[in-house]
DNA sequence: CAACTCATACCATAA
DNA sequence: GTATGAGTTG
């Protein structure tokens, strides 16, 4: 038992040995959070306050809830059979899959991912007759998501104006067409799971004393929803055994724009009389001028838990400064650092490049693949996202679940059987007229086209006939082969890949059996044995049965079923290139968590990193910093930091100041590499444009501009100062003599359009 | 009905 | 620069 306490320093054991009571832990980066939560979980069972089933640890990725499950394995020498740890969703689909007559689902019901549920909003909208253009798909699914992410169904909002009533009406209908259709979204999943716990006393009460502890990980990502399941899991504040050990970190909130509430921290603090707030502020990864920059930079931020991160490691070296002409010498300079840093010793893997969105990542690739260093970027398309693999679940879900429409309409013509447009017109017709499905209307349709779709339900039936008493690789194999798919592929110029992929679910099938727990040669069709012979069935006190989800997945769910939800629930690695000594490449976002020796932050710059987006939002550069800060404490022994005066975004230049954040950052910590003029970025950039010697595209860029601005006597990409905007920099010039005018980026007062004969401008 | 061209929009993202 | 969607042609 001592050896678990072991190594740990005076906070971390003082978190890890807390008293049975709800408490907040306020884990800094690199302050070891997950060792925190997963030697208390250890701790707690190896001093006898609780079994194994008395345990439910909650996270927001699969790989986190691995990671536990692993550590926590080396850790405890009993099993960790009984445990429950997983996602939000994957516990929320165990439960909804054991109680799924209460909540009012088929069992089979199945998963819709976000490609999914958009495709299911264009169609409810069509079949709706809704202007599209006043309505986009996609604002109607943040709408639909945005609700159900408060815990709100469409009659719990009062609209306050035609267009959200109109957006509550789509609500309203999507629900009905998934409850129609017998598929859920990832935020129902939740919401559904919540609703039938609120409503069902004995159910709740029946899980509330089941897990006396409940701890979550990354609270600060929780969204009101999942606070509110959380509470409804623990019983409110606690009071019905249930006792909640969140631990998160306020700072390295991220994720506002998917519904995640910070506030969720301070409100668990009070609305559980949180009395154990610790707080864990020694830094185990980075070295002091990286630690210092980050202290220093989130320090801007108003609302904070308050937190300082402190390190033995000593300052270490000063992060360096870059300063680029374009985004191309930019890349180049990053080459020439990574080529340095692999030179001196460096593993390729621990060098990480950052930035903040996806398109800015091109022009480095291109940079690392001309320079033949091996690379990996993060955020693809994963593997069941793939259209080939989700044509093929497609039909895996049909053999499932015939009345998922979008399943249907997704394969239905694909390969191409001769069902156009017109077709489903009267087909969805046929259904509309019903009220049933695509699938339950073919035999209404006559004709041609009922000739196809018919052929099209006999394959379907067909298929699941044959396949009865297959094991599901089997399944797998016959419906590639039947749907024609392979075929298909087969025909076209680029589809070797495709097969590839296809050919590999076969052995995804195999590979998930042996996971979880499925006999290999279990038909993939039949459904969950009998409940009540798997010992799940629980009497509580009042003499109720309950049937527990604790029980392996067989009970609860057939192969097949089992599959589809892995596939919506986890979408796969995006490539297999791991453990390739590769550059790491990827967003912001995707590396938090994630640490490196080395690391380069790009593109900081105004508009970019903070996005110009986010000073529209509320408290939105509050968040960019916050996500600043992610990126600086990635870093162990050097950091890098660069931007560019100039840079190709969607296909046009764009001139940006450079970030607001170095004007934040403590000045001992940095280093320039290439001059930095007081007091302000402005003398700097006039240096570079006048002196920096300009090379290929940078030139062609000169003479562009040398020609834009003849007669206006301004210049594109010159820096100016206005009395009421501030300082900026000439995006564009238009006309000339008296109609000349300049539009000007002011960075944070905005974009403007000045007419250069009226507005004051000086030259800086 | 199917294959093609052309226009348009784009921050970050796990389940 | 790429992915979706509408419009156009065989």
């Amino acid at each position: 038992m001592h050896n678990l306490l072991h190594n740990l320093n005076d906070e971390q054991l003082a978190a890890v040995t807390l008293p049975a009571q709800s408490a907040l832990i306020l884990a800094g980066a690199g302050s070891g959070k997950t060792r925190v939560l997963t030697t208390r979980i250890a701790w707690l069972i190896q001093t006898g306050q609780v079994s194994p089933s008395g345990i439910l640890a909650v996270t927001f990725t699969n790989k986190a809830a691995k990671e536990m499950l692993t550590r926590l394995s080396a850790m405890l020498p009993i099993n960790t059979r009984g445990m429950w740890i997983g996602t939000f969703h994957g516990l929320c689909n165990r439960l909804l899959r054991t109680h799924h007559r209460d909540a009012a689902l088929p069992q089979t019901f199945q998963i819709l991912d976000t490609q999914d549920q958009l495709s299911a909003i264009k169609r409810l909208l069509k079949a709706h007759n809704v202007d599209d253009e006043k309505f986009p798909p996609k604002d109607v699914m943040y709408f639909i998501n945005g609700a159900k992410d408060s815990g709100l169904r469409a009659h719990d909002i009062e609209p306050y104006n035609a267009d959200e009533r109109k957006k509550v009406e789509l609500y309203q209908l999507y629900d009905e067409q998934c409850q129609r259709e017998g598929v859920v979204d990832f935020a129902e999943l939740l919401l559904r799971t919540y609703e039938l716990l609120s409503r069902n006393q004995p159910l709740r009460e029946h899980y509330q004393q089941r897990f006396q502890h409940i701890l979550v990980d990354e609270f600060q990502d929780t969204n009101d929803l999942q606070y509110k399941w959380l509470k409804l899991m623990a019983g409110q504040g606690g009071h019905n055994g249930g006792v909640l050990f969140a631990v998160g970190d306020d700072d390295q909130s991220i994720y506002a724009f998917r519904g995640a509430n910070v506030g969720n921290m301070s409100a668990f603090e009070r609305e559980f009389n949180v009395r154990n707030l610790i707080k864990l502020e020694q830094n185990y990864r980075s070295h002091g001028h990286i630690l210092d920059a980050a202290n220093v930079l989130i320090a801007n931020n108003s609302k904070r838990l308050g937190k300082n991160l402190r390190t033995d490691a000593g300052h270490g070296e000063q992060v360096r400064v870059y300063e680029a002409n374009s985004d191309l010498s930019e890349a180049s300079w990053i080459i020439e650092e990574t080529r340095n840093l692999i030179h001196d010793g460096a593993s390729r893997s621990e060098i990480a490049v950052l930035y903040r969105s996806n398109a800015q990542s091109r022009v480095i690739e291109h940079a690392l693949f001309s320079a033949g260093i091996p690379y990996h970027v993060y955020g693809g398309l994963r593997y069941f996202q793939r259209a080939e693999v989700k044509h093929a679940i497609a039909y895996l879900q049909l053999m499932d679940n015939p009345h998922n429409d979008s399943a249907f309409l997704r394969v239905v013509n694909f390969p191409a059987r001769g069902i156009g447009v017109r077709s489903i017109e009267t087909l969805q017709a046929a259904a509309d007229q019903y009220g049933i499905s695509l699938y339950a209307a073919v035999p209404y349709v006559t004709g041609k086209a009922g000739t196809a779709l018919s052929g099209f339900v006999k394959l379907i039936e067909g298929t699941r006939f044959e396949t009865q008493q297959m094991s599901l690789p089997e399944l797998v194999r016959v419906v590639l082969e039947q749907s024609t798919l392979l075929a298909h592929y087969a025909t076209e110029k680029e589809g070797a890949d495709r097969i590839e992929n296809l050919e590999q679910m076969v052995s995804a099938a195999t590979q998930f059996l042996s996971e979880e727990g499925y006999g290999q040669g279990a038909p993939a069709h039949l459904g969950p044995q009998a409940q009540a012979s798997a010992g799940a069935a629980v009497v509580n006190q009042d003499g109720l049965e309950i049937i527990d989800a604790d029980a392996p997945l067989s009970t609860v769910m057939s192969p097949l079923s089992a599959f589809l939800s892995h596939a919506s629930l986890e979408a796969g690695d995006n490539q297999a290139t791991i453990g390739q000594e590769a550059v790491q490449m990827m967003t912001v976002h995707s590396a938090k968590g994630l640490e490196f020796n080395n690391v380069f932050i790009t593109g900081l710059e105004e508009g970019l990193f903070p996005h110009e987006s986010s000073s529209r939002e509320h408290d939105g550069v509050e968040e960019e910093r916050r996500l600043m800060y992610v990126a600086i404490t990635r870093a162990r022994q050097r950091l890098y930091l660069s931007f560019a005066q100039t840079r190709m975004l969607h296909g046009q230049t764009r001139y940006n100041m450079k970030s607001r954040f170095f004007d934040e950052l403590p000045e001992d910590a940095l280093k320039w590499l290439t001059p930095k003029v007081q007091p302000s970025w402005f003398g700097a950039k006039k240096s570079a444009w006048d002196e920096a010697p300009l090379v290929g595209s940078d030139r062609a860029l000169a003479q562009q501009i040398a020609n834009k601005s003849s007669g206006s006597g301004w210049r594109i990409g010159e820096s100016v100062a206005h009395a009421k905007f501030g300082e900026g920099v000439i995006v564009n010039i238009e006309g000339s003599g008296n109609n000349a005018r300049a539009q000007i980026n002011f960075g944070s007062s905005g974009m403007k359009v000045l007419d250069l004969s009226i507005a004051k401008l000086d030259r800086l």
